[in-house]
DNA sequence: GGGGCTTTGTGACTGCGTGCACGAGCGCCG
DNA sequence: CGGCGCTCGTGCACGCAGTCACAAAGCCCC
């Protein structure tokens, strides 16, 4: 490949990335051109934000006029890798994971759910979303039949992070860890964390300080 | 009221209060002390870092022992405001909403589920963790009703910012939304999101990143 | 064709968060 | 009771992220 100028693009910058493009999604087909002001405005954040941000992407605005919307859309998309599906397993299927696979809003995002898989004998064999949830056995031999590059885990907090070790084992580089618990992973495997548990109690701080 | 010691501490600091506690909790009740190399480990995290966050709630270490487990619970507990309930509302009963009510991991960890709401006629009247869903007209009876601070929103996008405004007018200074869009808050109330979508793009692209 | 208006792209500054390294303090043992 | 080893608390330096402000650059209208 013929590296180009694949300059890095900081951690808060590709936080905010899915934002814009969701902006720019919601505007009409009829709008051609939007401003940093305009974005700014509708991912509520500053405006020299966005346009330091997109300038990361590459130097796609025009002075006076502002950013090609179907452009500035197909360079995010590109940069996302939202250029080709990503098939994702859900290992874990309570309360959570199967909400996660009825929940239609990740095949439409361009992230299938390829497969469910659960340890409990009771729940193997039941169907959500349709897809049959298949045994804690057939975890790798899924990841590789389906290409799998993203795991989700709903399991319980002490089954997470043997789930996650066999989950890389078998291939996965992204990790979406919904348990209660702290998931370590090896350098070159990306884990983002979901807890609702520690989300509370932020919040909790904060209301908590208000009424002092 | 008399204004204490009470030093600002670090959105980042608070971000990891509860991190440390659950690794406090997962402490055997025969383990006394706990040092900052321990809890480090535990938490994933550098130990500086953890003494450093410590000592924003005070200096409860004892040098050359560690910190009194059973102290530092009680201390954080305090901080985090979990020395009583915090009743919660969750507004729009969809795939997640329910699996949020079924799921007891809220109650138990002190934010019990005090009502469900939606806006749908056809979902009104159903039972979810033992709680039978309201009319969103209910809304800001209920949290009078139960003193709610907290309010989750699990409602589709475009229903979001319009909920979150009248559970503010309602008296929540606290939201936990899980809806894909932008929500904005006045000043001085508290909102954290949570968002699939965004979390599932960010991992695609570091993926996509590795893979070039 | 030139001037003015608009909006981008970016350099400079500031503040927060992180990690290191070390002094301070405490307990224990001889 | 004095010295030693252990662990906390924190000053310092560095890097990342956010904001401001302005020059550069394009468009439009007269």
């Amino acid at each position: 490949m013929a590296e180009r100028e694949e300059k890095r693009i900081p951690d808060a910058t590709v936080a905010r990335l899915p934002i814009y493009l969701r902006s720019l999604l919601e505007l009409g087909v009829d709008t051609l051109t939007v401003s940093s002001e305009q974005l700014a405005e509708s991912a509520g954040v500053n405006a020299a934000k966005v346009r330091k941000d997109l300038s990361y992407l590459g130097s796609y605005g025009t002075r006076g006029v502002g950013y090609d919307v179907e452009y500035l859309q197909n360079q995010m998309r590109r940069a996302l890798g939202l250029t080709h599906d990503w098939p994702v397993v859900i290992v874990g299927i309570g309360n959570l994971g199967a909400a996660l696979a009825n929940y239609g809003g990740f095949g439409d995002r361009g992230y299938p759910v390829a497969a469910l898989v659960d340890a409990d004998p009771d729940v193997v064999g039941k169907v959500f979303g349709g897809l049959r949830v298949r045994p804690a056995s057939e975890l790798a031999a899924v990841v590789a039949q389906f290409a799998i590059g993203i795991g989700v885990i709903t399991t319980p907090a002490a089954a997470a992070q043997p789930v996650a070790d066999e989950l890389i084992a078998a291939g996965v580089t992204s990790i979406l860890n919904f348990a209660p618990t702290v998931v370590t992973v090896p350098e070159g495997v990306s884990l983002r964390k979901v807890d609702l548990a520690v989300e509370m109690q932020i919040l909790s701080f904060y209301q908590q300080r208000r009424e002092s």
